[in-house]
DNA sequence: TCTCTAAACAAGAATGATTCCTATTCAGGA
DNA sequence: TCCTGAATAGGAATCATTCTTGTTTAGAGA
């Protein structure tokens, strides 16, 4: 099912409120760039949402949608999913475990948790497909960065 | 604390059954880059175990490193923490919610549930640093993945 | 409405991580 | 010991993202 044209308005008058809060200008390309996700339910990534904003606003840049998409996350207006900077980290702890990740540094620490490991998945998921691995992601900040910052 | 002697030489010798198993060579090289993990806790990255192995083996490429990586994960030795292709993928649906991401294509689905919003997260985590947010990953193979493969 | 200026933008170069290419080496079975 | 496919070294190429520089513009204030 699609977002509702009434959820569209609805974030799009967020975007405006947010960008007349803070002092952020109400651009065109801001507004199209957000438009392109308030009705998405696809994730698109930068150089999708590059791509369809291109249709409309033959001039954007590539650096426009990176930085806007920021700015978006930024005023919360946005999630992005995934990511801990660019680099894969490795370990070869095989046992089953979950991760604390520092948002500052990009420490990552194993946990257990008998709970944890197994989880109730929701019924509705078995329709997007076969699961093979869940795990907990917890982010924040670390012991270490904490410290540092005062 | 640090992993164990015993529990370095326990996957040292599995890299080896694991190796003589498939048709893998068991290579100075290889098994440099799984030492490197195998006493390792702080998941390094990939740049990471190259300057430290090229200690060792000076004459080690970045690539061999990278390549090294794969050919264990596939095996099973090694977990690649994060990351689900290169690009981030974003989301302007803020309510809380939690991800199923095909391994095959990167679709990325919502879905709810109260009781993963909700996580019983072990005290031990508090001596990493303060949470602030929480979130189940779920990986497999998407219905249409299923289906294209057949 | 007009003016002004910090904010935002376009274009393309630069960067950083990872992968690819090609010639060379070598592990390990015969 | 020999042989061959697997693996490697070194460097170029690619891909996503960020940075730099000069230009445009939203919107506050006159
Ligand atoms: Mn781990
Ligand atoms: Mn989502
Ligand atoms: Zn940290
Ligand atoms: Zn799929």
């Amino acid at each position: 099912m699609a977002v509702s044209k009434a959820e569209i308005e609805r974030r799009m008058e967020r975007l405006a409120q947010t960008c007349r809060g803070g002092r952020l200008k109400l651009t065109h390309q801001r507004m199209e760039v957000f438009r392109e996700l308030a009705g998405a339910e696809d994730h698109p990534d930068a150089e999708t949402i590059y791509q369809n904003v291109r249709r409309r606003v033959p001039a954007i840049s590539r650096d426009t949608v990176y930085r806007t998409l920021a700015t978006l996350e930024e005023q919360g207006l946005v999630h992005k999913a995934e990511i801990l900077s660019g680099r894969g980290r490795y370990d070869a702890n095989m046992e089953h475990h979950h991760h604390f990740i520092c948002t500052e540094c990009g420490r990552v620490h194993d946990f257990y948790s008998r709970t944890l490991d197994d989880l109730p998945i929701p019924r509705s998921v078995a329709s997007f497909g076969r699961v093979e691995s869940a795990q907990v992601q917890l982010r924040g900040i670390c012991a270490n960065c904490a410290k540092g910052k005062r």
